[in-house]
DNA sequence: AAGACGAAAGTGGTTGA
DNA sequence: TCAACAACTTTCGTCTT
């Protein structure tokens, strides 16, 4: 029933040293670890360092050390960069402004916004960044993976794609083209899915995107989905290094050329499971990789036939 | 009953004239 | 731009476990 009891251990809660129970122990904050005096043994360590790199002998001088404020980010549209002016009618102290203050700070304020938002691109991108981290946060992309698709987006925008061309849909391009770029193994489907745009206008989209930024993208391999699939299947990592090594001697065989690499992907891990003794059904399989079953079967027969894999194990 | 299998017909993308 | 083509899908009846 108690609580306390089950509450990971963290640092602070070692009090003793756990080789000869002495209670002396002494952090070393410049190595990072937790030592016991007694007996020398390391208790904790990796801990991070909070302090400053720097040395202050007055809080001013300190003041002048610091180099931090909010991060620059690309998903604002003006990366977070521009100064904002508070809509409160208060000063720094919070004194209330005299009214020709108060008419001065309407004025600059206006001034302010009108200089922000200065023309089409920036409107474009007000409303095409938010959609940008909207769509990453849908597909569960990492945050430097959505900094990099609104980069990919104001280049786009740059070369004035979108003429003709709906914002969304050049944002669901461009974030298609980030995951391929990154070899994430998000299919087509996927990002389609996440977004309010057709899959032919996307793939338009995503053609003209790639020949504008001049990005040489190298094909898709199978290997690229397989992570992203034994996951979904909660298959464990043995499953894994099995289909890696089936799809290395694929390649070899240059049995994967002109297939769909997600149809060898799911193939390959279908055998894998079976190989391991942890089968899937090729209904569960076809469901996470987006191909039909009789694509895995075509495709595992002819790995497995071409590998002389024996499956009935 | 569930899963695997394979035939047949249909669809969308690529290629080459 | 069009036809040919391979890969893939859908559907469905049959076989196996």
């Amino acid at each position: 029933m108690d609580v306390e009891e089950s509450r990971p251990e963290n640092v602070e809660d070692i009090v003793k040293c756990t080789e000869c129970s002495s209670r002396n122990l002494e952090r070393d904050t410049i190595r990072g670890e937790l030592v016991c005096n007694e007996c020398g043994l390391v208790l904790e360590e990796g801990d991070i360092d909070m302090g400053a790199e720097w040395r202050v002998f007055t809080p001013e001088h300190g003041d002048s050390l610091a180099r931090t404020g909010a991060p620059s980010t690309y998903l604002l549209h003006d990366k977070g960069l521009s100064t904002s002016i508070d809509w409160q009618n208060r000063d720094y102290s919070g004194k209330s402004l005299s009214s020709s203050n108060r008419s001065q700070y309407h004025r600059m304020r206006k001034w302010q916004q009108r200089a922000r938002v200065k023309d089409s691109f920036d409107r474009n991108l007000t409303q095409a960044l938010p959609e940008i981290a909207r769509i990453g946060d849908k597909l569960g992309l990492s945050r430097s993976l959505t900094e990099e698709t609104s980069l990919v987006y104001r280049k786009a925008l740059e070369k004035n794609l979108t003429r003709g061309r709906s914002i969304d849909a050049l944002v669901a391009a461009s974030v298609y083209l980030t995951c391929n770029r990154n070899k994430l193994g998000r299919t087509l489907d996927e990002v389609c899915g996440a977004t309010r745009v057709g899959r032919k206008e996307l793939t338009k989209c995503y053609k003209v995107l790639k020949h504008a930024l001049g990005i040489r993208m190298d094909v898709n391999h199978p290997v690229d989905f397989v992570p992203s699939f034994i996951s979904k299947l909660g298959l464990p990592s043995e499953v894994m290094t099995k289909t890696f090594e089936i799809l290395r001697l694929a390649e070899e065989r240059e049995l994967t050329y002109g297939k769909s690499p997600t149809g060898i992907a799911a193939a390959a891990i279908y055998i894998a499971a079976h190989v391991v003794g942890n089968n899937r059904t090729q209904r569960e399989i076809a469901d996470v990789s987006h191909v039909t079953e009789v694509t895995i079967r075509n495709r595992y027969k002819e790995l497995a036939n071409a590998l002389d894999i024996n499956m009935h194990n």
